[in-house]
DNA sequence: ACTTTACAAGTAGCACCCTCTTGTCAAACG
DNA sequence: CGTTTGACAAGAGGGTGCTACTTGTAAAGT
């Protein structure tokens, strides 16, 4: 069943549609399009983008994105969940590499957001518009950013229940929120380099679990 | 010397020309105008706001704005600058109020705090700039917003060596750091009532603090 | 100490036009 | 069958020129 980077299982229900091995069978198109997407975003800005350049990119017709993707919003929508989709894995990953460690694995999950928030500005949008913080790279978060968070909450919560944390669940969540909004506060509002960061906060979250 | 509401030193010392009992001789009317244009920021937004109307609301001629507080620019500064006191002021009654209570005094300030926001769209505004934030209530933050988060820190970090914490003191600052961004955190993105927020912030502080 | 009047410079809003873009269709192609 | 092509209506976006208002300063008036 699992080839390899085999996510959680957890990972897998808050992705839909996820499927590792195979990207399924008439999407030829919409991976190279959601990249390509992705790509001129970064360097250019969402609103430079526009389904025919995207088409010109990719080597393919205007009508085969509109066939491929639905709509513009379609394609910001596709485009947001990706990053999400690389996200999530990347805290995902974090918790796997950290079996009995729990402090470690939340450290690590910090700093690897906050390093890839650096070097990848979509992802920086995304995750600042899922705090309040407007971005000019995408005005496009129509979809309430909420979900996001709370796909990673619900993701670390079922994380932390496979360490023996003791304290009662309402605490737990508490502790759950704060390490998510710390995180994000440190994503619009950077004090420190990465790692830094993520130490005072695995601090933190270390004398919360009193271990 | 202390006549009411004394504040702590240190918030003295944060607030340039602030003088509890007189306003000062030759601004007779600055307060007024300031507190007029922070009312019709709250209603109509920044941008509605003339000298010519703000003139007309106080009862005064267009003239005596500009002597009393010289540009817009300064206007605006003005304005935030009264709502960082308030904001200021509340923190430092709240540890005022609980000499041999940290974790209580806490509970307070972020309550109290949390509470001010939902009443006070311009201090909201003035705290979610001060976090990356865009407010159509006020795009005039072009002070730096960060000064206005140092300045809580230092006053905070004041009060908390007032107390016995057993905590080196760049733990100490990490819990501080920390303590602000959650605040600002539910500034921008509330998640429950201030009292519910400010209990987990106050149960954070206190694991942290292993009293 | 405040008002009034006057003024230059700059900005904001508005109506307009033109262009480009979106989204959809049907027909043609390999 | 997937893809391309050309055509199309609707509408969003980007300039332009104009007017009206606003800012900021200065003087003289009360």
């Amino acid at each position: 069943m699992s080839t390899e980077a085999t996510p959680h299982a957890g990972l897998r229900s808050l992705l839909p549609g996820f499927a590792p091995g195979s990207a399924g069978s008439g999407s030829t198109w919409r991976a190279r399009l959601i990249a390509e997407a992705a790509d001129l975003t970064r360097s250019g800005g969402w609103q430079t983008i526009t389904m025919a350049k995207l088409a010109d990119r990719v080597g393919v017709s205007r009508q085969t994105v509109y066939n491929e993707i639905g709509s513009k919003q379609e394609l910001a929508e596709a485009m947001v969940m990706h990053e999400v989709e690389g996200f999530l894995r990347g805290v995902d990953a974090s918790f796997e590499a950290h079996p009995d460690d729990l402090v470690g694995a939340i450290r690590e999950a910090a700093a690897g957001v906050l390093r890839a928030v650096r070097t990848n500005p979509l992802m920086h949008a995304v995750l600042s518009a899922s705090h309040g913080a407007e971005s000019d790279l995408l005005p496009l978060l129509t979809t309430e950013a909420s979900p996001i968070i709370d796909a990673a909450r619900v993701l670390i919560r079922e994380h932390l229940d496979a360490y023996e944390v003791p304290l009662e669940s309402a605490r737990i969540d508490a502790l759950v929120d704060m390490v998510i909004r710390l995180v994000l506060s440190h994503v619009t509002t950077p004090s420190g380099t990465p790692e830094e960061t993520a130490d005072d906060i695995a601090f933190i979250a270390e004398r919360v679990l009193a271990l």
